[in-house]
Parts: C-alpha cells; structure tokens; sequence
DNA sequence: AGTTCCATGTAACCCGTTACATGATTAC
DNA sequence: GTAATCATGTAACGGGTTACATGGAACT
C-alpha cells in the first residue's frame, strides 16, 4: 500500500532515477520510515507508469542512461489526496527485544543476557542518532519544516529509548524480583512444568 | 520469524488453544508488539508439532472440547536459545502519519489538513494509554518484572509521542516557514514543475 | 584485467492476511 | 429461533524480499 506513495512522495521531491530513489530512501529520516529494495521499486514504477501517475524520460547524463521519472498531473492529484486521506494508525511494531523481554521471566534465561541485549541496542540506537544528526549538518541535505518535525519526532523517540535502557538496565542489575501480580501462581507453574518436560527426556 | 516464538512464549505463559492465543496477543503489552490472526496460528502451530516443539491435548471444559497446546523439552529448549540470541534491530517502521508529514511541503496541501492527522493521532494514541492503564489495574492480569518493563517502554514511547505532538501542532497552527536549508531550490522548482504538470493538463 | 559502482529489470519464493467453510454452544 | 461466541481449520491471494541476470562505465 504505502510503497507506491513512498514513490510518488520521492518523485515528487525530486525527479529521479529507481535507483537513485532507493539512495533517497536510505537517507535521513525517510531510513526511518520505509525500507525500499529494488524487486519493489521498478515493477511499482511500471505499474505506476501504466496508470499514468508518472511519466519517463530517457537521460543521458555522463554516457550513463537513466529513466528519470517525473509525476503526471493525475500523479499529483493522487499525492494530494493521499496526503489529505486520514493515515491509519500504526500497527504493532514487531520488536524483538521487547518480545523477548516479555517472555523472559518464563524461560528462566540468564539475566546477563538480557542485559547485554540492551545494551546492544543502546550502542545501536546511538549510532542512528549519531547518523541523523551527521545528515542533518550535512550542508547539502533539503530540509524543510515539515522534515524537521518528523526528524524531531525520531529523535525524540531514540532519546526516549535510550534513556529507559538505562533505566532498565540499571533495575535488571538488582537482584531479580518476584511477579508483581499473579493471582493464578502461573510463575510457579511455569518452573514446574518446565522442569517437568525438561526431566522426564533425561529420563527417557 | 517472529510468529512462531511469540506463539512459543504464549504457550510458556500459559498451556492453551489457538483461539486463546489470538485472544492473549490481543491483550496488554503483547497487543503492542504483535497482530496473529487464525490464518498464521493455527497452521504454524500444527507445523510446530511436527517439529515437536510442541505437543497437544484434547480437553473437554464446559462442554467444549479444544486442543491445548503445551511445551515439550524441545519447545523450551528452543525458547531459551532464541530468548538468548542477540535481537536484531527492528525494521524501519512505517508509519503513514510520518511519511505524509515529510512529503507534505511538495503537494501544496492545506496545512490544516495535517494538524487535524496529528490530533486524530494523539487521541488514538491517548486511548492505548487509556487501555494499557485499565489492563494493568486489571487484578487478573500476570504481570512480572519484565512485563512492566516493557510495558514502561510501551508507556514512555506513547507519551513522548503525545508530547511532540503538542509541539508540532503548536507550531503548524502558526504561519508556514520557509524551508531551512535548500541548496538547490528545491521547494522552488517543486511548485513550478506541479503547476506546471497541472497546467497542461487544463489547456489540452 | 578486475573490481566496484551505476542502472534496470525478472522470477521464485516466503509469509502473512483475507476470505471462506464448518459446527457446536450459549445468550437473548 | 437466531444471533453471538467458542473453536478449528483451509485456500486463495497479494505483497514484499531474495536471488538471479545483464551490461556498461569508472576506477585501480
């Protein structure tokens, strides 16, 4: 659904090449929102071509030939009423740090690794910020107001992140705690069931 | 990937059926990270007992019989391997609110347009919170150690987003600004090329 | 001469979602 | 009796990712 947008939105900043539109898409905040690969980008330009939502033109630039798109009017009327069209919210983000933190008490795993895992993703984290902070002191990088908001909004949200691992890290290097609530003794359930599986194969 | 450990750790909470399961993801934090629907349960969970990592048992309450689903000591054995193996960096997550927001200087849409996305947004947003709150008031619900933390994490990142959202609107409900840096006048030739591919279309 | 980068595409595959199909039980 | 809930599945479809295929230009 969204990538045929990511497209016209791409175009629409600037008339480009497939290839240089999965460029545009790795860089600054738009890394941030969607991940393009190739297998997705020229049969969608086709496709969008047949609709008439963009049209090509043959360039030459450097003796490399590139098809540069451009958007149509239809194009930009299709752009505009998207923009306009009220977005859905977001669906769950899968997350596989928090997945595994949710079910960590269960597996009785050791608690090191969890902490190492989030200290991995902090480094991780940092890195992105360091990244966008870079493009943003790039001189050559087009930002306008609406950019900055959204890069506001990313880097408001990897602060966020960043400064509850530490929080997270900092109680998981305490010693572990019992469930707040469990009003059906699942946590003792769980570490008898699991024993019991785990004995009865060595037994076998 | 993700869908058959989720399933795993639902089991390792609690011995279930499929239909339980959709309805546990659908509940607190996990309702937050995941969306499992019967079509991705049900066969990923007869290819998991096959793999025997699973194991079932017919079960008559109330009446109604169901197939609870259980761990064997290959199941935890393999959710104890995958809860300790580093996660990977969670994909760009797209989001439509984000994404028109960074394309909306080019279509030369209404700016009131987007303050009214933001709001529907932040009271969207407001709900989830509504809910998680009532969820872990909740006196039933398992709650341990780790849940809260994500369920922190979960809190934080809603909250962060509900503040930003107070700044961006403050700041669109004010005059529009020009871009703040834009080497190759860019917002420029933008409104020439949109007029100028709406234009033609009205004199042919 | 060989590797990297620019540039465009196709085809197979995986995976998840949607829709469909069924049937029993409980609530109104 | 009829609607809603519990309960389990199958089949088709769609969409994106991965891998593959090609070719010229530029750099080393």
């Amino acid at each position: 659904m969204s990538i045929e947008h990511t497209i016209l939105g791409i175009i629409s900043l600037v008339p480009c090449s497939g290839y240089d539109m999965k460029a545009e898409a790795e860089r600054g905040s738009l890394s941030m929102l969607s991940a393009l690969g190739f297998g997705s980008i020229y049969p969608r330009l086709k496709q969008l071509e047949e609709e008439g939502l963009v049209e090509t033109q043959q360039v030459e630039t450097e003796g490399r030939r590139k098809k540069i798109y451009e958007l149509t009017a239809d194009g930009w009327r299709e752009l505009a009423r998207w923009l306009e069209e009220p977005p859905g919210y977001p669906l769950p983000s899968r997350d596989d740090l928090l997945m595994k933190m949710l079910f960590w008490g269960t597996a009785g795993a050791d608690r090191t690794a969890l902490i190492e895992h989030l200290r991995a993703r902090r480094d991780e984290s940092l890195e992105v910020l360091d990244y966008l902070a870079e493009w943003q002191a790039n001189e050559t990088a087009f930002i306008d107001e609406y950019g900055l908001l959204v890069l506001t909004y990313i880097k408001t949200r990897l602060e966020a992140e960043i400064s509850w691992i530490a929080l997270a890290t900092a109680q998981l290097e305490g010693p572990p705690e019992l469930p707040l609530r469990d009003k059906q003794w699942l946590a003792v359930l769980q570490k008898a069931r699991r024993s019991k599986a785990l004995d009865q194969e060595t037994h076998s």
